[in-house]
RNA sequence: GGGCGAAUAGCUCAGCUGGUUCAGAGCGCCUGCCUUACACGCAGGAUGUCGGGGGUUCGAAUCCCUCUUCGCCCACCA
């Protein structure tokens, strides 16, 4: 009835015009009956490029998305991108310098303008992208973080937050990225070990004599003002209260006590730098120490220093300082030192701690319930020791800095009354025009919100928040979150706090954090270390499901998923010859299928009834069954390789290798109860292709539309998930079929052992038979004598002493009588060939293993190899020979 | 410095609550096959001190201790 299928399965001509027709037909779209579940995708930054670690993201919700929607789910795979603030922006910054410009000359409003045309012209590309791996998003719902929906809700949130005193705009110490000229939070100061050096230096006091300071940042002590030790540390006791003479800029700075100093760490005393290191900043603030901010924001030393030292860059400065510090004769010692240093996450620059006006959120209120939720079990982590990660993070937490010194992104709502004697502050969720205190000109905050600030509200504000809308309603809170670790604090947790803070509610029941995609030296891929696989490249190269197959299959809950870009072949051809597997065992199906195939159960009168199965249909039914029990059970606890290997095994060994082989003569008419086998055949594979839908959805669809009978519009996208055969289990039906499949296996392999000819013919006998055996082998033996080539099956003893000997796993004897079925002069002859080699080897490595020279200078490991290779020589030599008695020779 | 994870065939990994699918899968390798769905295939085969050492137990890849090696997260000893 269809057209011929092609023995090769091309995916190229199958998935990208099925996707086009999925989408076409709205079965993505969230919006049908059942009870709703609810993903929420992490939004890719809208100008990235499709990488491993997105294809694996992906494919993970995806899967997850098709499975719930099978099952009848009203399924919201909710897609989006967001804005990316310093990236997006550097990316255009970049463009602009190849035209020799700067944001600076474009001015803010054309610069936004650009930026905006960047990301309309490339924008879109991701999700495009997503598209070819088969992604079932809701594209009718995505968003994107700059919208004006989701603008509108930052405004809302940060004035809510503004207004219950959980924003607070302060002057401290922040995490400056030089290269970006911006603040970071906390998280985006990445810590990295690195190995710097610890310099002590001598700083002298007033009253004669010196002090010594240890610093990993010398240069900073252009900008000391003062020196800490600890109160209780009797080396300084009579120093405190006294004043050093700060080198290099003959200042004069108190020495003050504090507890916060480590007496045990360097000499005890600690240079003071309050503008450019937090806890100086704390402890400078407790005794009133004064700040100077020594650098600029491009991290140059600046005009607040000596004048030589004006215009260095940090590390210059460095060098310079300690040259002339040692040249005075102040510097004591430098000692390797490993410590953690930040660097920027997004350029990897590092992060100069910097006293600057800041917005900040409190985050300790907001934290509270963000515990609560997953303390009493509303929200769970898989795996679940990424709870203990998410429990410390919350316990620990510290005030936010949300301020960017960006254009890019949503600027802060606050306008400050230009008039100096007015002075008023205006938090708005409106664009404010004039000042509400004295009526006169405003001016809006310069800086922009960490594009965080927009991703945190995304479970709500993508579903028309704060609208009260029916999406709200019917999606909120959603249900599972699948990301990758890396964005625990920077996303998932924030979401939770936001989305208790706003709603009431965590935004979704279930962590899943999936693992990274590294090379096989366990590198993270990555584009500057050019290790990366491209999925796209994969997708037309070996198809998407072949691709997806492969991540599935090779991740394990919480472990990375480790590819090799250098072989793709081996990575992923399992996965194109899986799919090209079942293409064939369904273009088998479906060519031998003409019509409507009899249902295995219902109340007509042509249904297939039990008593019609043979045993290899009810074995191939219980394993479906048995199948269709393990797959659910995979998937609904995330273990998709699990299910990826279950379906895997039953569909390649179990249906291919096996009940299709051994249905064909029934469909081909040799022997009756061709339309059973057809109505079997069609039933399981059904079955098990739902099954697998949610790994490879475009050939299961393509195949499970091709089965006869088909609605002309019917996709297994609609179709319901199968459900096992309640009756109990055919236990039967597997215990005497796998005996069935253990004779065929034992007798292929004495043929194999032996030399038989493929056509050659042999006859087998089995005794000792159990009950069970016998009736198992009556039942199938055609099937027996055909897979096995068989002349005869007997169950008489002989007494033919020529053959291959076996006992299966019943207690029942195999005999395979080779006597007149091999040339046995010539298999003689080959086994006393054999055998005569063998000895010739175990002479030669007695020899060996006999000389004293070689057994006590050789390695004791290579000694022990030599040993086993004589082991297994003996061995092998053991065995040919008993094969020659009983050949007879 | 604190916390966590991993180590199983040449490679990538399964092995869940100790014991009848316990030593497995895929790739690779060896042997034989173009058997009318599939050579991206079929049949057969080889390969392991389950990281080292100690312990618990009738029994350990699995539980405990310890060591080694890799990896991750957190951290204001300057």
């Amino acid at each position: 009835m269809s057209e011929p299928l092609a023995p090769q399965y091309d995916p190229n001509a199958i998935e990208a015009p099925l996707y086009r027709q999925w989408k076409a037909d709205r079965l993505f779209d969230a919006g049908r009956a059942g009870d709703p579940y609810v993903l929420m995708m992490p939004p890719p930054n809208v100008t990235a490029q499709l990488h491993m670690g997105h294809g694996l993201n992906n494919t993970v919700q995806d899967a997850l998305a098709r499975f719930e929607r099978m099952r009848g789910r009203d399924t919201l795979w909710l897609p989006g991108t967001d804005h990316a603030g310093i990236a997006t922006q550097n990316v255009v910054e970049r463009l602009l310098a190849k035209e020799g410009q700067t944001r600076f000359d474009l001015g803010r409003e054309e610069f936004v303008a650009r930026v905006w045309q960047y990301v309309r012209e490339t924008g879109a590309t991701i999700l495009e992208q997503l598209e070819a791996i088969g992604s079932s998003c809701d594209w009718t719902r995505t968003y994107f973080t700059l919208d004006e929906g989701l603008s509108r809700a930052v405004r809302e949130a940060f004035v809510r937050l503004y207004e219950k005193g959980l924003i607070y705009r302060g002057h401290y110490i922040i995490n400056w990225c030089p290269r970006c000229l911006t603040a970071l939070s906390n998280e985006e100061a990445e810590k990295e070990e690195v190995d710097g050096h610890l310099y002590h230096l001598r700083y002298p006091l007033a009253a004669g004599g010196h002090l010594t300071v240890a610093t990993t940042r010398p240069e900073t002590m252009l900008g000391d003002t003062g020196v800490a030790v600890h109160p209780g540390d009797e080396r300084y006791q009579h120093l405190i209260g006294t004043e050093v003479l700060l080198p290099l800029t003959g200042r004069r700075i108190p020495i003050v006590a504090d507890d916060a100093v480590d007496p045990a760490f360097g000499s005890g005393a600690v240079k003071m730098t309050p503008a450019h290191d937090p806890t100086d900043f704390d402890i400078g603030r407790r005794h009133g120490l004064a700040t100077i901010d020594i650098m600029t924001p491009e991290a140059r030393i600046a005009e607040t220093a000596p004048e030589r030292f004006q215009g260095l860059d940090r590390f210059e400065a460095r060098k310079r300082v300690i040259a002339e510090l040692e040249s005075l004769g102040l510097l004591e010692k430098i000692e390797p030192h490993r410590h953690a240093v930040g660097h920027c996450y997004r350029c990897g620059t590092i992060v100069e701690p910097r006293l600057s006006d800041q917005w900040f959120v409190r985050m300790a209120p907001l934290a509270e319930p963000a515990l609560a939720a997953y303390r009493d079990g509303t929200l769970r982590f898989i795996p679940e020791r990424r709870g203990d990660e998410y429990v410390q993070w919350l316990e620990s937490i510290r005030d936010w800095c949300i301020s960017r010194q960006l254009w890019w992104g949503h600027r802060i709502p606050v306008w400050y009354c230009d008039a100096p004697e007015c002075g008023h502050q205006t938090v708005s969720r409106t664009d404010v025009t004039a000042c509400a205190g004295c009526g006169g000109r405003v001016r809006q905050d310069d800086d922009v919100l960490d594009t965080w600030f927009s991703s945190w509200l995304v479970p709500f504000s993508s579903l028309g928040w704060p609208d009260r809308s029916a999406d709200l309603d019917r999606y909120y809170p959603g249900d599972t979150l699948v990301t990758a670790p890396e964005i625990l604090f920077f996303w998932v947790s924030r979401m939770v706090m936001a989305g208790c803070e706003f709603m009431g509610q965590s935004p979704f029941s279930t962590v899943y954090l999936h693992g990274t995609v590294r090379d096989t030296q366990h590198r993270k891929m990555s584009k500057s270390l050019g290790n990366g696989i491209d999925p796209l490249d994969v997708v037309e190269r070996y198809g998407a499901d072949a691709l997806r197959y492969t991540i599935l299959a090779g991740m394990t809950v919480g472990t990375d998923l480790i590819l090799d870009p250098t072989d793709l072949e081996s990575s992923f051809a399992a996965g194109r010859n899986f799919a090209n597997k079942l293409w064939n065992a369904g273009r088998f199906i479906v060519s031998n299928v003409d019509g409507p195939t009899r249902p295995l159960a219902g109340v007509r009168a042509d249904v297939v009834r039990h008593e019609e199965l043979t045993l290899a249909d009810r074995w191939i039914i219980a394993r479906c069954d048995a199948i269709v029990i393990e797959a659910t059970d995979a998937y609904e606890r995330y273990r998709l390789n699990d299910a990826a290997a279950v379906l895997y095994r039953f569909l390649w060994s179990d249906l291919a290798d096996w009940y299709i082989e051994l249905i064909k003569p029934r469909l081909y008419g040799d022997i009756a109860g061709g339309d059973v086998a057809r109505a079997v055949a069609v039933s399981v594979f059904d079955a098990a292709l739902r099954c697998l839908h949610p790994v490879m959805p475009f050939i299961t669809d393509a195949l499970w539309r091709r089965i006869p009978g088909r609605a002309a519009e019917a996709t297994i996208m609609r179709a319901h998930w199968p459900r096992p055969d309640r009756r109990a289990p055919d236990e039967e039906a597997v215990r005497d079929f796998t005996l069935v499949q253990e004779l065929i296996g034992t007798i292929r392999a004495i043929r194999a052992e032996y030399n038989v000819q493929p056509g050659q013919q042999v006859r087998a006998i089995v005794t000792g038979l159990s009950p069970a055996a016998r009736r198992g082998f009556s039942a199938e033996l055609g099937t027996i004598v055909r897979l096995a080539r068989l002349a005869s099956l007997g169950f008489e003893a002989t007494d033919e002493r020529v053959g291959g000997h076996a006992a299966l796993s019943d207690g029942s004897s195999l005999f395979v009588p080779l006597g007149d079925a091999i040339d046995l002069g010539r298999e003689c002859r080959r086994l006393g060939d054999e055998v005569t080699r063998l000895r010739q080897l175990i002479d030669a490595q007695e020899n060996r293993l006999g000389n004293a020279q070689f057994t006590a200078r050789a390695p004791a490991d290579v000694v022990e190899r030599e040993r086993q290779k004589l082991r297994s020589w003996t061995d092998q030599a053991g065995v040919l020979t008993a094969k020659r008695e009983l050949l007879g020779c």
